[in-house]
DNA sequence: ACCACAGTGGACCAGTGAGTCCAGAAAACA
DNA sequence: TGTTTTCTGGACTCACTGGTCCACTGTGGT
């Protein structure tokens, strides 16, 4: 499929128009229709650009959506390297979280498109780089003295990507961030201790 | 709705039809007329018991499967008074999920039914009761002397369900356990130092 | 025995949503 | 300019699914 500079803004704006919906507002079941309207294509330019249909197009728009998740974090998540740092982290995923409020565009994505051998190498790449990231710091940490030997930096590494999810989990369902600033302190305070 | 003998029992062989399908292989849709099949009933009998429809049949269904979470963890949940005790239930969490592997019939269920009041409801419920065993093991030991008095019981609970939450929800995509693990391990620990 | 009501089966209906198809407009390119 | 390819619009098909309806059967009470 080879796309000329009007194609590939026409598929952005679909991808675009798409994430934008799934953040504002989401819905108990996003259609191709819904997508359709408020992108403002037709059909025939839906399958165009993506031929394999529903699940094709959400795997995009779920991948643009990942990118994000990082994104947000940083440039915080990138270098946990003082406490104050993670302090930072830890606001920035809170308020991030908490802007978004129910509506979890990749959630919503993950329910629709199913456990599909795409859906799950997306999330977990994502959750991968999430959780290195976070284990990188509790290294640099360690090296500089600041956190005790003891602590397994991947595993406990994992556990806040754990407790990250199961937050956000809760605030989805529950409507209340206090799980996730929880996860989030108790494990720091962890690392303090 | 005044139901008879038999009609109890018919009601309750389409949940616990409904239950054991979702148990044992979680299709991307669960559609009225898998359960019609499975449980050897009919459309007018679904009807005649969930007048509702399938929200109404999905919730007790939900419910129902709500109540074995936490009983698969007793009597460990309900008796945190020492670590070993704390050690056995981290075992028969692990090893529950570990059971059900990527089979998770309540999120199979939510994802079905959406954020309705209901649904949340169910889903509340179960996670503060859950929440509460913990806490109460939590004040237990610390009344014991084998937590320091520092640590917040209802904060350090909290994490720990967001833990479990997010745990679960990483076997879910990725099929590994060593997130649910990480999270338990790395919150007792927290206690214990 | 009778009657009222619960239980059961399944045909049927209506809305919906993914995906197809094709005709025509707009670009790219020679 | 002509032609080939991409882009766009929307009508249409088809399957599926939740829900309705109603006739028929079974059962418990009097």
């Amino acid at each position: 499929m080879a796309l000329t500079a009007k194609g590939r803004a026409t598929r952005q704006r679909i991808i675009e128009g798409a994430a934008a919906y799934l953040r504002s507002d989401e819905p108990a079941g996003v259609t191709l229709d819904d997508i359709r309207a408020i992108t403002g294509t037709s059909k025939g330019q839906i399958f165009h650009y993506f031929p394999d249909g529903k699940e094709e197009l959400f795997l995009a728009v779920a991948r643009h959506e990942a990118g994000r998740v990082l994104d947000d974090q940083q440039p915080h998540l990138g270098a946990l390297t003082s406490w104050a740092a993670w302090g930072r982290w830890r606001d920035s995923v809170v308020a991030r979280y908490h802007a978004q409020g129910r509506n979890c565009p990749l959630g919503a994505l993950m329910s629709q498109v199913g456990n599909t051998p795409g859906a799950t190498e997306v999330v977990s790449s994502l959750l991968n780089r999430w959780q290195f990231h976070v284990q990188e710091g509790i290294e640099e940490m360690q090296e500089a003295g600041l956190v005790r030997p003891g602590v397994d930096p991947q595993k406990t590494a994992a556990a806040f990507i754990a407790g990250i999810q199961g937050g956000v989990q809760v605030l989805r369902t529950s409507g209340s961030i206090t799980h996730l600033e929880a996860a989030l302190d108790t494990l720091i305070d962890y690392l303090k201790n």
